[in-house]
DNA sequence: AAGGACACCAACCGCCCATGT
DNA sequence: GACATGGGCGGTTGGTGTCCT
């Protein structure tokens, strides 16, 4: 059955918003705050569908918005967190505050690509561009980075414990029925060895995993750097590419990040059975417990 | 100066999911 | 369980400005 429209075309206006559209816009959304999109038009006395403001609202006139160039670091994180996400443009923005899924979408199309390109990188997969597109072994580099390829795997990140238990049999009922997804809540990542040698996302996010000196070792570091205090990792490092030449924090421990099935994130090599409040630096979310749920969040 | 090519980005469209009835 | 509705997302389009010939 087909779905209803969304509000009376026949009575809406269409294409760039006036002055006057956005002055009414905001007035309402100061007055009454974000609601109810579909009634918003009328209430607020504009011609318009109501996720037109809805966009209009989200993407420009938002006061928390941050206008201007995006700077390299910005630029930097995008690129790493598409590499990791795909075409998540919400879960990307969500990670860089002030930013819109629109504006990282439209930039990562006009300017984020072609530099991939020119760095000889395939934007869609972050592989080299003269790389055949098999899965077997090679030992190619890039000409940024010495990152062996070893090998592709396909791998179910979960945001949740239903989703968790759905991913396996997702992937049956893919086969099955295209459309029946749960990819909202479960995000399937090929995540290529090439790019994160040492990641492993079966269900953790981690370095290989630590041994237990390691992991001894990473607690007392952590220890001696005051526990509860926000440990800053350089993105290397969040990456678990700890010792890498990308590495700019010379940290040397090392941290599993593990997600379970029960909505629980933990962080071993840290302080895994107390958490006390220890806040990890992980892709730049300063989070005491990460939790890929809120990587969801706006 | 003119006009074609290109780049940029705001806005739209169609689909999906969550929730309520 | 079936259906209706609202909200959200990713892909695409079209208008506008800039560059190039």
């Amino acid at each position: 059955m087909g779905r209803s429209p969304c509000c009376e075309k026949a009575h809406t206006n269409k294409g760039a918003w006036t002055k006057e559209e956005d002055d009414r816009l905001i007035a309402y959304i100061r007055a009454h705050g974000e609601g109810c999109w579909r009634s918003l038009p009328k209430a607020a006395g504009l011609l318009r569908c109501g996720k037109s403001c809805r966009l209009r609202w989200i993407n420009y006139l938002r006061p928390d918005l941050k206008r201007g160039n995006f700077t390299d670091e910005e630029d930097e994180l995008i690129i790493k967190l598409h590499s990791l996400l795909g075409n998540k443009w919400s879960l990307i923005a969500g990670r860089l505050p002030g930013r819109t899924d629109n504006e990282i979408k439209n930039y990562w199309n006009t300017h984020i690509r072609r530099k991939l390109l020119t760095r000889g990188i395939d934007p869609a997969t972050h592989r080299p561009l003269n790389e055949p597109p098999s899965t077997t072994p090679s030992t190619t580099t890039t000409s940024t980075t010495n990152l062996q390829d070893v090998t592709t795997t396909t791998t179910t990140i979960s945001f949740s414990a239903s989703a968790a238990a759905a991913a396996s049999t997702d992937q049956k009922d893919h086969n099955n029925n295209n459309n029946n997804n749960n990819n909202k809540q479960v995000v399937q990542v090929k995540h290529e060895m090439m790019r994160c040698p040492d990641l492993n996302l079966d269900l953790k996010i981690s370095p290989p995993m630590a041994t237990q000196q390691q992991q001894k070792q990473s607690a007392e570091t952590l220890k001696k750097n005051g526990g509860g205090m926000i440990r800053e990792l350089c993105f290397a490092c969040n990456l678990g590419l700890q010792n890498s030449k990308d590495c700019s924090c010379s940290c040397s421990s090392s941290f599993n990040i593990v997600v379970d099935h029960n909505n629980t994130s933990s962080i071993n090599g840290g302080s895994s059975s107390n958490n006390n409040n220890t806040c990890y630096d992980f892709l730049g979310l300063k989070t005491s417990v990460l939790d890929y749920r809120s990587l969801e969040m706006k």
